[in-house]
DNA sequence: GTCTATATCTTGATAGAC
DNA sequence: GTCTATCAAGATATAGAC
């Protein structure tokens, strides 16, 4: 899957719009995007990052008060962003036209599973980032986003239950089901990128119909399966 | 999911049997499986792991050349156990006395992701190092365990393919399925732990169900599905 | 094999001029 | 806001006695 020797492939580097600082803040956030989902955040000195934002390292102290912060504004963000995703995904799901009581939690499921993934696959590193170096920040400057992703958990539970309520969801463990979930679109991060031959949306479509199928729903369209490619 | 600060559950620090030295080097390889997997390998200092070992940093270099080195032996260690389960697994499956043409390939994929679980679960701070950590460490002391790690990807795509071509699976993407199934796997490394209400051969059972449907094979016992614990 | 002591370098962060 | 210069602490690794 890519190179395994890096953590993850080889990707732009992107932050999501509208949310990143304009000026000299944005580029060294994402200079730290950058070195810490490559070398991670011990790995990754203040220096690097300040010769790949074009500055100098004094300079960065006037932007942020630590290295720390850099990288909690990096793995806040994209706690945020995933969060927002997961969120509206949810909520357009559930309003659908075609929404009714029978197939109201496997929509929702698919939705779900559709936003995490396309998240995992749009920005892989802020994924990285957020996800593997969160452990290397204070209990304080984690904890916005540990309470993202408890509610992020929260929302696929609920979808979850909801269905198994329902009888559409044959699951015996909604957690178990929840971590394999979660787990399978977590590691997109790590493989995808343009040297794949997938697009973003693919992948998010038939990651969804895993997780559909992970939990007992039937494919719905047995005879418009493609060939594999691979 | 368990503390979702840190890198992973409080864990019990063990190595597979028989294959770690004896002594201070194993003491030593204790104390680097410890901290790179709760910090990171630039979040550790070789201070930090002759403390752990119960010995002098000066002392450690009569036992590994470098700090990478110490890395570098937990890497290999833990891509070579992995490697060996999953090898074993198939065989197993492979030959057991009610294999046929059309159910070969849906008892060794249970088997398979049965002994990727399991491995997960039983060391999951070694399969946090092996994963995380490698990308530290330099093409070299990487290299045998890349290749460890393509042939276990092999083993997967091999049995996939397998069961797309005798019919048992549905998939369009064989790559694709392989990256779901794995993912859902390697994250039980990170949340599994006594903590848990569950034991590692329940988990690794649900897992194997769940990459059964996950390729369209029918659930083969669905009257003896136990209800939910979460 | 294990220690004390130390060399050498890099680290995160600060002081102060412009 | 950005720089030069620098501090104090920490890093990896080595030398040499026992």
């Amino acid at each position: 899957m890519g190179d395994e020797k890096r953590r993850l492939a080889a990707v732009a580097v992107e932050l999501p719009e509208g949310v990143t600082p304009p000026g000299t803040a944005g580029r060294i956030l994402h200079a730290g995007l950058q070195l810490f989902s490559e070398y991670g955040f011990h790995g990754a000195s203040i220096r690097d990052i300040a010769v790949a934002a074009g500055i100098n390292s004094a300079t960065l102290y006037a932007h942020y008060p630590s290295k720390e912060h850099i990288l909690a504004a990096l793995v806040r963000l994209g706690h945020e962003e995933l969060h927002g995703r997961l969120q509206r995904a949810l909520v357009s799901a559930g309003d659908g036209p075609g929404a009714t009581a029978a197939t109201g939690a496997t929509a929702q499921l698919a939705a779900l599973v559709r936003a995490h993934v396309t998240a995992h696959a749009e920005y892989p590193l802020l994924a990285v980032v957020a996800n593997s170096e969160l452990h290397a920040l204070s209990a304080e400057l984690a904890a916005p986003a540990v309470a993202l992703r408890e509610q992020s958990t929260r929302l696929l539970l609920a979808v979850l239950h909801k269905g198994m309520e329902t009888g559409e969801f044959a699951v015996d463990d909604a957690f178990l089901a929840a971590a394999a979930i979660a787990g399978m679109g977590l590691r997109v991060a790590h493989w995808f990128g343009p040297h794949q031959p997938y697009r973003r949306d693919e992948v998010a479509d038939e990651f969804a119909a895993f997780a559909l199928r992970l939990v007992g729903v039937a494919a719905e369209k047995p005879a418009t399966r493609r060939r594999s490619r691979r």
